[in-house]
DNA sequence: CTGAAAGCGCTTACAG
DNA sequence: CTGAAAGCGCTTACAG
């Protein structure tokens, strides 16, 4: 006798449905609360249910409707401000529609995002919403989603020339102000950090930054212009370099607040005053910039609405209008607006 | 004709069974690398599978086998890094044991908590690992996940009074070697900023902060010791009180980072000098912490590993040991043990 | 080592 | 408004 007490089975609609006396397709769609059913039934049915402890089995309803019910994330990492807000974003739509979220994180690994795709589409999620690594320059696995019929929505680390709903900051324009804003603090020698060329968020803030350069009429040394110095420590070395220059810049505008506090430890280091001497101003709004001292000036993403949206687009977008034939359907293209948070690090006293 | 373009069905086991000229059975067996299936049939059938791209189908053989073959988290915040670190830990252990990871988060709400807790169930996880949100102060969904013959396994912010495996840190001895460390670096009127007393964590941290008091033998007034200051603001306030009073506190240790950031603020607010006139020590490591100025000491708690372990409990423990009669079934208790992270808060030179 | 058959717990046309 | 019946795509004893 290995053992006699035994797994007592789950309850399910037949159960039920012995119990109040009827058949269990009746109980389904009591409750599933379909109007077919009148309210004196679905009362009962409930009721029972809850007696029982009842609990609705997810694995059989999606095997029999194909559909999961379940929308699956990929980012980069969970634990940057930004992500986390979005998915906290997402969540939310999601618990309006009766959506689960299944989250994962690529670890800005290539691979790994590739085996995040496979895994969600193992699960059978009806929508995959991803947000690219820093190491993904292609899309290949990105067809397998749609090979497998699942919607698909990119957000903020997009590939434009995959065609899918994308979900995106102004970041062109947002760098375009940010950088305005350093002009009118009176910084004349604004020098640019950016990140690698292959992702398009990196190029608009790129952009942003040229049109306001251009605008103002400014002289910018070619070298003042970096490419690949998100990080902390790559931004600190460049930034000494440039400090040390004989004509060093006089203000920083970095797409990173990681490399925005590289650049305030560079100062800090050569004893240069922040904002007296130099200004800087960061990108994403990172909890730690309210820690720093002085604390950094960045640019606020809304990146929980940036979530609801792109979780939007599904229930909205896609679901609402039923099947529509994929090839001639179009998709959808959002641009969520930021927002400039100045702190001390860019605010001049006006003596200057 | 509403769409001519019908949606192609997906391959089954039925479609490579016939493509190969064999059972579906044996294609299941196949596909899942049983013993009894030859090498040479293992190899035509996934070949036949990838060529078909065929995917598997996790709610039928979940409705089927009665297994998930997934485990559910719910933390408290997954920005935090604590918690986004131990996720990557038990992401880890699911990986190396063919499990998947359905992450939640209850927003350090008990409702959302609560709703987790059914979410889970609800996806018929086999697992669910959770740690307490600050609101929690009754176990009863926790009943539930007994209820549904899931395993339960505590970590971090866990209830001691409810019978389950623990995952924790070693906070009580944690707490005691940070306050000698202050006691060493010559701070003699320490005062301590806690958390909230149904939490167990917190009271470990506390007990080791007044052994560690107790045993070096200072005199310590009674408003020196604190309850409910883990947030930045309300340790700022608290922290200024206390500075300001007739016979201040010339060192702080704090349960939370955020805390002992409140702290270094109130300090610097006042004029004083971090750690020459005031040392600070917080807890957790949190990235912020080596970008304050000074930079903060804290206590690493080796999230990551914790949360490997706590998923190694079910797969090691649990599923290895098969299903032993619950009653008189032992429950593991792991502590891991947590270092001292010096940084200059509360680093002075020998001077005094 | 291979296969025939039953069944996991739902939903969904369809009939009444 | 209610119900009978088929089926979603697997796995798992069991027989050979």
């Amino acid at each position: 006798m290995k053992s006699n007490i035994k797994k007592e089975k789950r309850t399910t609609i037949y159960d039920i449905a012995r119990e109040v006396g009827i058949a269990p397709s009746t109980v389904s769609k009591a409750l599933n609360d379909l109007p077919s059913v009148s309210n004196k039934i679905k009362t009962l049915v409930k009721a029972k249910a809850t007696e029982l402890n009842y609990k609705y089995n997810f694995n059989a309803a999606n095997l029999r409707s194909g559909s999961s019910r379940t929308i699956g994330v990929i980012v980069p990492k969970i634990n940057v401000a930004f992500f986390s807000d979005a998915i906290a974003g997402m969540e939310e739509a999601c618990f309006e529609n009766n959506h689960r979220l299944i989250i994962c994180q690529s670890d800005e690994s290539y691979t790994k995002e590739v085996q995040c795709v496979q895994t969600l589409i193992h699960q059978n999620v009806d929508c995959i919403i991803i947000s690219l690594s820093q190491e993904t320059r292609s899309t290949v696995h990105l067809n397998e989603v749609k090979k497998n019929h699942m919607e698909l929505v990119q957000f903020d680390r997009v590939d434009e020339s995959f065609e899918s709903h994308r979900i995106v900051n102004d970041n062109s324009q947002a760098s375009y102000r940010a950088v305005k804003h350093l002009i009118e603090q009176g910084y004349k020698k604004i020098a640019f950090f950016g990140g690698s060329g292959h992702l398009a968020v990196y190029n608009h803030r790129k952009q942003g930054y040229l049109q306001a350069i251009k605008e103002a009429d400014l002289n910018i040394p070619y070298n003042y212009i970096l490419d690949n110095a998100l990080k902390k420590e790559t931004a600190q070395k460049a930034a000494i370099e440039l400090l040390k220059y004989k004509d060093p810049p006089d203000a920083f505008f970095t797409v990173t607040d990681h490399s925005a506090l590289g650049v305030l430890k560079a100062a800090i280091s050569l004893g240069l005053r922040v904002p007296d001497q130099v200004g800087i101003m960061g990108f994403s709004n990172e909890a730690f910039t309210e820690f720093t001292f002085p604390t950094l000036s960045s640019v606020e993403q809304q990146s929980k609405n940036l979530g609801k949206a792109a979780a939007d687009v599904y229930f909205n977008h896609v679901l609402t209008s039923g099947m529509s034939d994929k090839d001639a359907r179009h998709f959808e293209m959002r641009v969520i607006e930021s927002s400039l948070i100045i702190r001390q690090s860019s605010e001049r006293v006006p003596t200057l």
